[in-house]
DNA sequence: CCAAAAGTGTTAGAGATACACCCATGG
DNA sequence: CCATGGGTGTATCTCTAACACTTTTGG
């Protein structure tokens, strides 16, 4: 069944790496300076070394080309289509990823490769079947963002409840009411008050939480799942 | 960034393929009978050729090992850990897939390879990272059932709402409310009483339902979401 | 004192859960 | 007439949704 004499496609991952900039949902891209596509811009991405595994593969390139390490990093697919590369057949692993871009500096340029964040909602044409996959990914982020505590990641570690809640209604594009949220959130037991306030902001300072993973850890144990 | 001086690992398709047989969840496994895992039972699946997309393949796959087309396939995920195949670097792409039993006959043998079902509960020891991927295709056929209206795909075109019910027991693993479940599962608006009923059955013959697939597209244009 | 956002409770309605008996059919 | 599963309704409770004003702070 197994054997050399099979095809044997290239293999890359792609990252699609959410950051959220100021009530914005972002998409980090970087340009392509080789063909083909070249001057498109594109997921950041490329080949799985032989010896590392998918997701060693996506965390090495999302460092190389972005300069972050440590982020929350999923897989959510594949995507083989043949001539979605026009040279050769590549099969590519899809993550995504979610940035904190309070506490992580993204490099705007590396490898000569000039790197932006994008709206989410109004990207640029992208190369390859890029557009396909970030769509898929947007998809996937809204559907974990609901059922998981993921969000958290997008934030600083102290956050206000409603910088918490402009980033739920960011992501999924919808209103929520300020005290329903509040009560909801608070009611799941994941959030940890802390003695900190808001800083030099014009009006009164709200109080920060923190996400409680032992809570969380314990919570899940006992089959609770997270809904918002 | 692209070119031919990158790896090239080998890609393959596996199907983890679910049946329900008179309530129990089944898992189809072949047994394999070239080295390396020679005699141990494996999730069907091969080498994705170079002019076919990955669904495709899994299609062609499934046909070849199994002899049934036009079933539900989904992709879930990729695997692709070096040393999962102890000759070469291989990456897997993995589906899932759901079988009518009652109208598709499954062939026990193909390619002078034994085939067989069994509980998924109590698989047998699983060539390469098979059981990892099993694993992962369980939860993701329970979190989909529940979110999807996929669980018809399991049954013939008409069905009791009590076998619809027990394939729900059977999935999720627990038991469910009759009358809850039924008061639910037709206020959804995707079934439709059909005239027919059960036949041969020693007792009061159950009322046929059919899965109404116009219906769920209307509903689902309007925004409603399938969730039991 | 003004602007800006923080913080806070209640009510009505919808949906979920818990629960037990009679009916139809075949053997 | 018995065994088997089919089919049905109600009461309670929990969760969700809708909704507006007072407080704090900095400028």
């Amino acid at each position: 069944m197994y054997g050399y004499e099979y095809p044997h496609p290239a293999v890359t991952v792609d990252c699609a790496v959410f950051g959220l900039d100021d009530g914005d949902l972002k998409i980090l891209l970087i340009q392509r300076d080789l063909e083909p596509f070249a001057g498109s811009w594109a997921l950041p991405g490329g080949f799985v070394k032989m010896d590392e595994s998918l997701d060693e593969a996506a965390r090495r390139e999302l460092e190389e080309e972005t300069g972050v390490k440590k982020i929350y990093v999923e897989q959510f697919g594949a995507f083989g289509d043949p001539g979605r590369d026009p040279r050769e057949r590549v099969v590519t692993v899809a993550y995504y990823a979610i940035v904190n871009l309070f506490e992580h500096e993204v490099k705007a340029d590396t490898d000569a490769r000039n790197a932006a964040w994008f709206p989410v909602d109004e990207p640029p044409r992208l190369a390859f079947d890029h557009a396909r996959i970030l769509e898929a990914a947007l998809a996937r982020l809204q559907d974990k963002v609901r059922r998981e505590p993921v969000g958290f990641e997008f934030l600083p570690r102290k956050f206000s409840l409603t910088q918490l809640q402009r980033l739920y209604e960011t992501i999924l594009c919808a209103p929520l009411d300020k005290r329903n949220f509040r009560k909801k959130i608070l009611a799941t037991g994941v959030l940890e008050e802390t003695e900190d306030f808001e800083v030099d902001v014009a009006h009164r300072a709200a109080r920060l939480y923190r996400f409680d993973q032992k809570a969380y850890a314990r919570l899940r144990k006992a089959g609770f799942v997270f809904d918002i």
